[in-house]
DNA sequence: TTAATATTTAGATAACTATCTAAATAAAAA
DNA sequence: TTTTTATTTAGATAGTTATCTAAATATTAA
């Protein structure tokens, strides 16, 4: 539960998720929405792998990413579920 | 958006939360709850007041806090809403 | 009015993190 | 094979933040 807020409380990693929500995208391609290095890219890719929230294949030399939305939906559902009375 | 995530992003700040569900309570009963200094739990409080997901009412020399819920809702649903295709 | 209680504010510090550059790895193209 | 392209990893740095102690503020009790 931790590793999810922490990933969403940076806006780079959000506007990565809303990115995402359209199409698979390779990190080369969502690199192009950003004004931050490949590395730094790599970094918030990696944090939002770790928290489940992103999934990744590799296909040839592309990394593709994909929205784990449904992982998200029961997260912030029962997050929101155990703070009703 | 960010100010709420970034509340959002610290543990004890959730317990906070989740303590504040079942009633309103100072801070010194919130205290109780945690294992850290007064003015470390003044600091959680102002950071979740500032994103609106709690509120203060003085009663004496007591402050109440009241946990934001629907406002809270409002938001975690508005976030997942736009991460449909 | 003085003392005690509740909470916040100020200032310091240690830990964490977002970013960078440079180098490493891996696959494809020449 | 050598070079180019895509991405990650390593290491450094600057900015942020969670915590602490000490002091300030405000209210109630003696």
């Amino acid at each position: 539960m931790n590793e999810i807020f922490l990933a969403l409380s940076d806006p780079n990693r959000r506007k990565i998720l809303q990115i995402l929500k359209k199409r698979d995208m390779s990190a080369g391609e969502i690199l192009k929405y950003f004004d931050i290095r490949g590395s730094s890219l790599s970094h918030h890719l990696d944090v939002l792998k770790k928290a489940e929230l992103v999934t990744s294949q590799k296909k040839g030399k592309y990394i593709f990413y994909s929205l784990n939305a449904s992982f998200l939906e029961r997260v912030l559902t029962k997050f929101f579920n155990n703070l009703k009375k």
